[in-house]
DNA sequence: GAGGTGACTGCGA
DNA sequence: CTCGCAGCCACCT
């Protein structure tokens, strides 16, 4: 285990979601392990401009479903912009069927 | 070393 | 149904 901080981690996962699927930031700081600790989770994308190769954050949601996260892009439209490019329906500002297409990684990459 | 911050979550009124 | 509060932990100054 190299010493990947939390935010590597992160990074990691948000990179391992597939096209056109979406998931949250507790399921990730779930499989992490500090699920108690969401907030991590979206802090560390605060930093995932500085992440190589960057990170598709607009494949990550809150638990809801929503692009609570859509006001860090510039512009702001360009995360509804990603998600519909890979197939994912946004309509007011949250992700359609997000149940259906949500992806998560303890589940996924469970073991 | 200590303090402040934050792209969240869940529960209570 | 909608609004508000408290908990949580790692990174930065």
């Amino acid at each position: 285990m190299p010493d990947l901080n939390f935010y590597d981690m992160v990074y990691q996962v948000a990179r391992l979601i597939p096209p056109g699927r979406v998931t949250s930031y507790g399921a990730i700081a779930n499989y992490l392990g500090t699920k108690g600790s969401s907030r991590m989770v979206g802090y560390a994308m605060g930093s995932c401009g500085a992440a190589k190769p960057p990170v598709p954050a607009h494949r990550v949601v809150n638990s809801q479903g929503l692009l609570t996260g859509k006001f860090h892009f510039r512009p702001h439209s360009l995360m509804q912009q990603l998600l519909e490019n890979e197939g994912v329906k946004v309509e007011d500002d949250k992700v359609v069927d997000f149940k259906k297409i949500f992806w998560d990684p303890a589940v996924e990459l469970a073991m």
